[in-house]
DNA sequence: GTAAGTT
């Protein structure tokens, strides 16, 4: 029996006090009287009615040769729009591989014993920064953001995480993580995937994107059949499978998605290497529906059996464009394509990055069937809140430079402490030379890179998170994905080879709408990024020197193949659009890369975005933004 | 070429 929404309220209230402690500390740093009358805006004039107990569709004609427990729908979601399922599940008392759907059981033993992941938010880091906005997401600095969609039907954008109804105990975490309305790459992936499509989404850094494809995979487990998992051996089943390219960034998004879970019935595991992996074991053993993992150790664990991804209906791949990337494709391939996996279309697939190169789009067609693809934002980067810097710097004054700049930041510091630097350098040596050099230099230093241990670099990260070492000095190994709050200054000190790389690093700081800075060191030895980072600033409306921008004059052309191209031939104003569009990679392959689904031109062009539905035929054609 | 990713 069901709740409704006038109860769920109450609900929330009383459940808000039984949880004590944890759920005051929750929202602790928000004025209390603003909160005790929160009305969270997906139970504003809310009719009383909730989620109806649909029978389990029936009109899908290959739901029979579809693995056990599936039931696809043909229109929406195609796990089907059945009840909320039960917390029953193997493992917790429940009736094992029945999970009736009704029998509460089980779940109710979980939930007691289940940590609130809520328990140690707004402690030790934010009290330092305390008299810093603490609102999360600056909304503003997202309005009138350009919006690319290209492919079939696409589902329209929503305004409001009411709009979507992901079901009561999502909406109340949606609440203690004090979402008030959706980001944009939210507001137009959800309903893409809660429709049951495949989705490639390149959305600015910082924009929310864990959320975007942890809301539709949480609330399409919750809604999904049950799931008939067999039994047999220690193997387990998840439905759901993250990966993502560092261990850092999968113990990130595994504490998102058990926020984003909590109560909900549904478990989220992580596993990743350079940390012991029979408590991981354990973790896994007692149930999973949602794995996050590095690609790594998941293959270890697919080849001792201990986990099997022939249950797996939600594929989601973050930083999908480096996941696709020379060293780590042939991992990602055998994952998903010589493992057991439940094969694209039936397996529903997300794909996100900040940057998505053509070359790479293609790459990734192979995993996704009759896909969408959606751009949010300009050019990758935070754009305008970032403040882009490029200095010249000899390779050997590098450091002195460095050291100017920290002392220039000393004596600005803010709050009495000095504001967190994030240090970028091309070298595992390198970074523990630097970092060496620092601390004798009296700039309290740290450092993360892959030769370190998985202790030492969770250790650096949290000294450096904290403020207790203010200055981190990283390889690309921190580029991607990772959420620092209160980064103020990142310093290019080595500049990549890649100017997708160079975005990611700079989105490091500038996060959830707040302003950052960004300072390159550049040199004769950074030539071939001359261009690409000259147009990327004059994109992010950044004052170009003149000098950098003789040196993109004067620099080959370098628009051709290759992995560090951005003009390529459709123009750069966008970060990325569909490479489906760009004829140069749609000759020859017919309808290959256009997935399952029938021709791709052919029938409603759908797309949410205005003046855009002129046909997709030369790579001149140009979208509202160009 | 570097880095990252299981043991």
């Amino acid at each position: 029996m069901r709740t409704s929404w006038a109860d769920s309220v109450a609900n929330a209230e009383s459940s808000a006090a039984a949880t004590g402690s944890s759920a005051s500390n929750a929202t602790a740093a928000a004025p209390r009287h603003a909160r005790s009358t929160y009305v969270p805006p997906h139970l504003r004039s809310r009719p009383s009615s909730s989620e109806p107990p649909a029978p389990a569709p029936v009109d899908a004609p290959s739901a029979a040769s579809r693995p056990s427990g599936y039931g696809g729908s043909a229109g929406g979601n195609r796990w089907g729009g059945g009840p909320v399922r039960d917390l029953g599940r193997p493992g917790f008392g429940g009736s094992r591989g029945g999970g009736g759907w009704n029998s509460r059981t089980g779940g109710w033993d979980r939930r007691e014993r289940e940590v609130n992941p809520f328990a140690n938010d707004d402690e030790t880091t934010e009290a330092a920064f305390d008299d810093q906005e603490n609102t999360g997401i600056n909304f503003d600095a997202y309005e009138d953001i350009p919006v690319e969609t290209s492919g079939e039907n696409v589902p329209p954008p929503v305004n409001t995480f009411a709009e979507i109804d992901l079901g009561n105990a999502l909406n109340e975490n949606i609440r203690r993580c004090k979402y008030v309305k959706p980001t944009p790459v939210q507001r137009h992936a959800i309903p893409i995937s809660i429709g049951g499509r495949d989705l490639m989404a390149c959305a600015q850094t910082g924009s929310g994107k864990t959320a975007a494809f942890c809301f539709p995979i949480i609330s399409g487990i919750m809604r999904g059949p049950p799931a008939q998992r067999p039994r047999g051996a220690r193997t387990v089943y998840p439905l759901a499978l993250i990966l993502s390219p560092t261990r850092e960034l999968s113990v990130q998004i595994n504490e998102e998605a058990r926020k984003f879970a909590y109560q909900t019935g549904v478990r989220v595991v992580v596993a990743y290497g350079g940390a012991p992996i029979n408590q991981q074991l354990r973790d896994l053993e007692r149930g999973v529906d949602i794995l996050v993992a590095t690609p790594g150790r998941l293959v270890d664990l697919l080849e001792r059996a201990r986990v099997s991804l022939q249950m797996i209906r939600y594929l989601a791949l973050d930083e999908a464009d480096r996941m696709l990337d020379m060293g780590f494709e042939p991992q990602i391939r055998k994952i998903v394509e010589q493992m057991d996996m439940s094969p694209r279309g039936v397996r529903q697939t997300m794909l996100f990055s900040a940057t998505f190169p053509k070359e790479i789009q293609r790459l990734a067609s192979d995993f996704l069937s009759n896909y969408i693809f959606l751009a949010v934002g300009r050019v990758g980067s935070s754009t305008d809140l970032i403040i882009q810097r490029v200095e010249f710097v000899l390779e050997s004054d590098k450091r002195s430079h460095l050291m100017d700049l920290l002392h220039a930041q000393k004596a600005n510091g803010v709050h009495g402490k000095q504001a967190l630097t994030l240090v970028f350098v091309e070298t595992k040596k390198g970074a523990d030379s630097l970092e060496h050099w620092l601390c004798m230099n009296g700039f309290p230093a740290t450092t993360i890179h892959g030769d370190r241990t998985q202790q030492e670099r969770e250790y650096a990260l949290r000294s450096f998170k904290s403020g207790a070492t203010p200055i981190l000095v990283a390889t690309d190994v921190a580029a991607r994905g990772l959420d620092i709050p209160h980064v103020a200054h990142v310093v290019n000190f080595d500049l990549p080879n890649d100017i997708d790389d160079y975005v990611h690093r700079i989105g490091r700081t500038g996060r959830a709408g707040k302003t950052g800075l960004a300072t390159a060191f550049f040199n004769d030895g950074n030539l071939n990024l001359a261009r690409p980072l000259a147009e990327l600033m004059q994109e992010s409306n950044q004052e170009v020197p003149a000098w950098l921008s003789r040196y993109a004059a004067r620099s080959s052309y370098g628009g051709g193949g290759g992995r560090n191209r951005r003009s390529g031939g459709g123009g750069a104003r966008f970060g990325s659009r569909d490479f489906r569009r760009d004829s140069t990679f749609s000759r020859g392959g017919g309808g290959d890369y256009y997935g399952g689904g029938g021709g791709y031109g052919g029938g409603g062009y759908g797309t949410a975005s205005p003046g855009y539905g002129g046909g997709y035929g030369g790579p001149g054609v140009t979208s509202a933004w160009d």
